[in-house]
DNA sequence: GGGGCCATACCGTGCAATGGGTATCGCGTC
DNA sequence: GACGCGATACCCATTGCACGGTATGGCCCC
């Protein structure tokens, strides 16, 4: 047999971190050589233990996932795993963005899980394919809004107004009017408060 | 020994699944009968096998757990423990409103579990310690507001404006100025958009 | 029985957003 | 080079919201 792949966990859910360790300890080819149970404490496994994968949540307390991920790759030969419960666009992209070798959803079984390690460990990107169909419909309206409709939404959902946002983007008031006008036809939202909880809904904040 | 405490699990995530229902094996007073990784397949296993306490994740398919507690508190004399990630007022309140005997995090140690476990089983009622600081913090802010403007709050984040308002509660549009007006200014938010932000946040909606 | 708190209601002024337009410029495509 | 689309900008009439008030009736508590 060859080389184990050695992996390190964190979550700061102790029952979720027993059972994916537990669950993975029972396959030959993967050994758990350590848990933690916020981001400083993995970093601090990881540069210690110097393991080939690390699987990581995203929310932890004290330093999350993703800017824990964005340490690893500056830092170490660690590939990164993310696991989480969030099916979101934002989220996964964010994730890839800041370095992640791969996505995987809570929900997904022991198969799936050490599928997604041993595509990690060739050093090949893994995506959770579960992700396909509620990305799709979460897809499904946000698709129709440009990029500059999309970044005006998340500021009219942070509290902003027109002028603020005007301001802010340094175009006129006029524009942003414009713009928050055809996202709402887009989105066939009529009020404020809508947009705001559309906005949230899809992690656009 | 007296005979053991007979559980079933129910979450949609297999891992956390596996994971709760590995740790509680390990403890000889408590015997894990099934699990289940949707509400309704949790009720059928429930009327199937009469156990003692139903441990139920609150976000699942098909059913989620307070519905599924709503039924087993109507139906059977197996009590329930909500195991949830959410330290959000508003969702245990609803679940003990429910009729849950119990609410705990998933953060919350195998101990803690088996602890929330055994008073639920002497016909206690048990909420997670770990809540109280959490909720504290909620609190401030959410506990200046009456329960009436509340539920006008939630309606802003709905999307609904002052006059649908008014007509929904059957008061008037002025007076709904004036509820909206004093929670902004308990709150300190000033655009409607933060309203609804603020709502979401705090899970009332 | 007086003081607080809550829910109710009203007013006026000013600013913001809605919804209907029109229009220019740049970029990429066919 | 015409066309479409995205981003920019402006206008106007109407409606809605913000924020400053004031006020009353009910209820609870001391």
């Amino acid at each position: 047999m060859t080389t184990p792949i050695r992996i390190i966990i964190a979550d700061d859910h102790p029952m979720v971190l027993d059972g994916v360790s537990a669950s993975l300890e029972t396959f030959d080819h993967i050994s758990v050589i350590g848990t933690a149970t916020d981001g400083e404490e993995a970093i601090a496994l990881i540069a210690e233990t110097g393991p080939d994968i690390a699987l990581l949540d995203i929310n932890m307390p004290r330093m999350n996932g993703l800017q824990a991920t964005e340490k690893l790759v500056a830092d170490s030969a660690t590939r990164v795993l993310i696991l989480s419960m969030h099916d979101n666009r934002e989220y996964i992209d964010h994730a890839m963005k800041h370095g992640a070798q791969g996505y995987i959803l809570k929900t997904a079984s022991a198969e799936d899980i050490v599928d997604a390690i041993e595509t990690v460990d060739r050093g090949e990107t893994y995506v959770c394919r579960h992700l396909t169909k509620a990305l799709a419909e979460q897809e499904e309206g946000l698709d129709v809004l440009t990029p500059r409709e999309r970044s005006i939404l998340s500021m009219i959902a942070g509290g902003a107004s027109n002028k603020e946002i005007g301001r802010d983007l340094d175009i006129s008031f006029r524009t942003v009017e414009t713009h928050r006008k055809n996202i709402k036809r887009k989105l066939d939202i009529s009020s404020t408060a809508g947009l705001a909880k559309f906005a949230i809904e899809r992690g656009i904040v």
